[in-house]
DNA sequence: GATGAATGAGCCTTCATTCAT
DNA sequence: TATGAATGAAGGCTCATTCAT
């Protein structure tokens, strides 16, 4: 439904968008595999079939590719995680342990959108240009979403007042994306569905004790 | 001491220890900072002070200079860590405990050190490079000592037997590679010492419940 | 004929011939001149009136231009030579005075060509580079004919049994390259055609007396 | 004799001449089997088991370094050749014999010089900078030299007057250095001497027959 | 819609050269 | 006497980018 939203879809216009889907799929591959600036225009032009000539054609430049890349990142991983988790009722903890299941879930379906996201938020740090400045962005929005369940969970007594919000949503986070990073390092070594258990089991654990 | 072993060094070996200390310094924080693939020689000698040329008159290649840093991080963290937790008596969430404290201390001395070899295990992952197996080199060196410890552990009944043992070592090494990656993000906006043991109590607890 | 084979060429690949032509003259010019470690990039490229850039886009190296100028002069020059010799009667001394005039004429038709595989069989001689080998190649083409021509002649009595087949051989090659360069050196100063005969009237008088 | 002319010379004047001369020894052997353009500075260097730095104590650059082993091959093989010929008695035919069996004895006792004097002037013809012009300079006192000898020969009946001077002049000085040059390039492959005579035997034939 | 030719800025690297010691 | 440190100009090469077709 959502390549096909338009049935009557001319042909240029199918064929356009078969080319920025292969495209951007080569591009989500090479970047989380060899990370974005060591990876050329001609790398991501032959993986999909077309020459560099066609990247600029469709997406103007290079940062730009980045930043529709981000774009769709965002809403696939990022949109739906936000919105499952206001929508969803329960306790603080178990918003937490949702967090994980569903964007394990999402690491499953499109593991390269969810680890681009990771890597980027890694391989820059000058905060400087457009990307930087855009990665940034998607992560506020994941961290204000976090503190403000902790708050609650907090003023709820969910969760101890002891808990530090701020430093409590950064290691959700780092557990998370350190959990992708590694399974995407491991791959063949390790099984998926165990330690993206064994991770949100521990960490759950962790807050609430063994009982949860 | 290590620095001024012999007191009565010549001119010419001190300037050379001082010239390749600036070198390896600056290498260290912008690699930290922008990645390997986006920092350029010329970044790195100017901020050294120096020149390209001194660069190549030290280290060859700009893959060699990475090289030696991936030996200095390996030498100043890695062996140390290792030595520590061997020497070290106690159970195995002890020395889990002793892996995060001893790491953190090590990331607020050295921050660099870390998280450059942090780094350079996210950037890529082709594993083609003489670099990048040695980063795999450093990191399996971590795992084989973590999953040491756990089996151990298991065996003596202080961790659960239904605990896989790869699976739980690479979350070990997940949380605290996150842990350093968001500490190093966040930058100012959180406390160090209060957000690393929030990291490794929630993780204790996580393993042995909330007394532990 | 061969350059426009086919007339309803499209523009691309006229445009594609016209610089590879000019580069490769540029380059055979150059070399000739100041010889291949000499003469850079940039110089051919200004010759050439394009820029590096053009060079990489044809041939992607320094190493592989000069690889593709043997290729040419190979199949320009010794290619021929060999097939003019192999189809022609006459005795031994008949094929080596053939052997001088025919690359004489060559000489003066595509001197750059001529001189500049002569030039790069002297400029190196370590053998170790892919260039020194395949120049080493082409010369034992040219030594391989010569050697069945003089064993050829002796067998059949054109040539005394006396003579050493390798070292008459490579006398034929030194006087016939020491010729070329000295033509080249003097340049303006000697008359060319007079020279070449001077040449092998000498050489061939040499070996079978005044009356040949 | 010609190393120790001063007897109660000290240790500083010896040292001094003996490092010069493991520069130049390894510069002439080193230019010759690589070329000087594709020769630094270093090689030769570490090739006499010095620095570069003590190239510029003694010589003060390369191409002065290069200046002073033309001077050397000069004074060792250019002034004894002309001296030996004009002491000389004997007709033109016997003293072109004279060159080719002079100069074939130099490159086997100094091959290194006598080539280095070929290669160099070879390797550029651009004519624009010192070295260039010293070679010429050097080679046109042979010219020079050769094309009194042909004259007087043509002039008292020793050489036919059909001879072109300058022609056969080129010629003469073509043959020998093609014949160094192949005689270094084949170099296991052939016989020196059988080599040298094979040539000039040839060549005499060729210009008075065989009787010669 | 997409390509292939070509560019130019900038990178890693080399190398002759300088100089304090 | 000779070295080791360091430089800077220039070379080969890469790569994002432009553009006519």
């Amino acid at each position: 439904m959502t390549k096909s939203a338009a049935p009557k879809m001319n042909k240029k216009a199918l064929l356009r968008e078969e080319s920025i889907g292969r495209l951007t799929q080569a591009a989500f591959r090479l970047i989380v595999a060899k990370g974005y600036h060591a990876c050329t225009l001609q790398d991501i032009a032959e993986a999909a079939g077309l020459t560099k000539g066609a990247i600029f054609f469709y997406f103007e430049s290079k940062e730009n590719l980045l930043l529709q890349l981000l774009d769709i990142a965002e809403a696939h991983i990022v949109d739906p995680l936000i919105e499952h988790l206001d929508e969803k009722r329960g306790t603080a903890p178990e918003k937490i342990a949702s967090f994980f299941r569903f964007t394990s879930k999402q690491g499953i379906d499109r593991p390269h959108e969810l680890l681009c996201l990771i890597k980027m938020s890694i391989e820059s740090r000058t905060g400087t240009d457009i990307a930087d400045r855009r990665v940034s962005e998607i992560y506020e929005r994941i961290y204000g979403m976090l503190e403000v369940i902790v708050d609650r969970g907090k003023a709820s007594g969910e969760l101890p007042r002891s808990l530090p919000t701020r430093e409590f949503a950064t290691l959700v986070v780092a557990t998370h994306d350190g959990m992708m990073l590694e399974w995407h390092r491991r791959g063949g070594g390790i099984d998926g569905r165990l330690f993206v258990r064994t991770v949100w089991q521990t960490f759950l654990n962790g807050i609430l004790g063994p009982k949860a």
